[in-house]
DNA sequence: CGCGTGGGGTTCCCTGAGGGAACTCAAGCT
DNA sequence: AGCTTGAGTTCCCTCAGGGAACCCCACGCG
């Protein structure tokens, strides 16, 4: 949790960031993603603080991104992503494109992507689900929907 | 900034944290995307800290997300999105349906985007720019890019 | 049985970032 | 000359992050 309360605001944006806004939470998520499952995996692969990862994890799986689930008859567990969590990685997906395009300099992207349905090397793109057209920040209007207050 | 250096991590997601990571940045983003851009404008809506968001507006515009421009004769200033910034707000729409769709609650979205292409209250999607079908975060590979450290 | 080991956390202290309110400064307005 | 307004600064206080040490529990082994 953020000094101030993201979650309360009547703003799909900012209560996104309720749940992974805090410091080092999208890249939990991301080690999760690619298979770093382990609470000593992600302290050691992140070189975060143990204290700050224990109450990152805990805040994730509250949230219902994370599962925690035991893997030994000893207390040894390890972290999942559940439906809600796997939709929230397309999030990563849209910011290592972005990063991509305009920090990555001249070396060229870390980590590439290739699409299972078409085999390629390729990237993310935004479209309408309506129409299938491209869909960017420029090409919607906002209009007040049925959660706003009044 | 946070207390640790994501910007010289090799990962294009830390990198991009470390532009719009830090409590405030996106919302201030979404903010002046829709329209408030000033100082303000930007303190009375959000209920931020004139400090912190004094730090947060010359961040932006140091990493070139946004334009800083006199708009009187007076000292006064308006801050406008570059298109660096504007494409970082595509993160804000996948943000903005990711969480319409898993915390809004009953009540609805607080806010529906039309689509100037089709008319159409609609949702973003995330396809493949080389063919065309959808990509999430179960349809791809990850393969080391150019830039990966060895 | 007693002991070592290793994963998964707690506890502690220290620093530094966020909140909040007061203060400043440079144009205008009157 | 004094008031107002936008756009910040400055100051203090609290709380969150970093770091390192410590703890607990279930094996595996001699």
């Amino acid at each position: 949790m953020q000094r101030t309360d993201f979650g309360s605001m009547t703003c799909s944006i900012a209560r996104t960031l309720d749940v992974i806004g805090e410091p080092w939470s999208p890249l939990v998520l991301r080690d999760v993603w690619v298979g770093l499952t382990r609470f000593e995996q992600l302290q050691a692969d992140l070189g975060i603080s143990r204290k700050v990862l224990t109450e990152r994890l805990n805040h994730l799986v509250d949230a219902g991104i994370l599962d925690r689930r035991p893997y030994d008859r000893r207390p040894r567990y390890e972290y999942v992503l559940t439906e809600k969590g796997t939709e929230l990685v397309d999030l990563l997906l849209v910011m290592a494109h972005w990063g991509d395009k305009w920090l990555a300099g001249p070396a060229g992207p870390p980590v590439l992507h290739r699409h299972h349905a078409c085999g390629e090397i390729t990237t993310v793109d935004l479209r309408c689900t309506h129409c299938g057209e491209p869909m960017h920040a420029t090409d919607v209007d906002l209009l007040p929907g049925p959660g706003a207050t009044s």
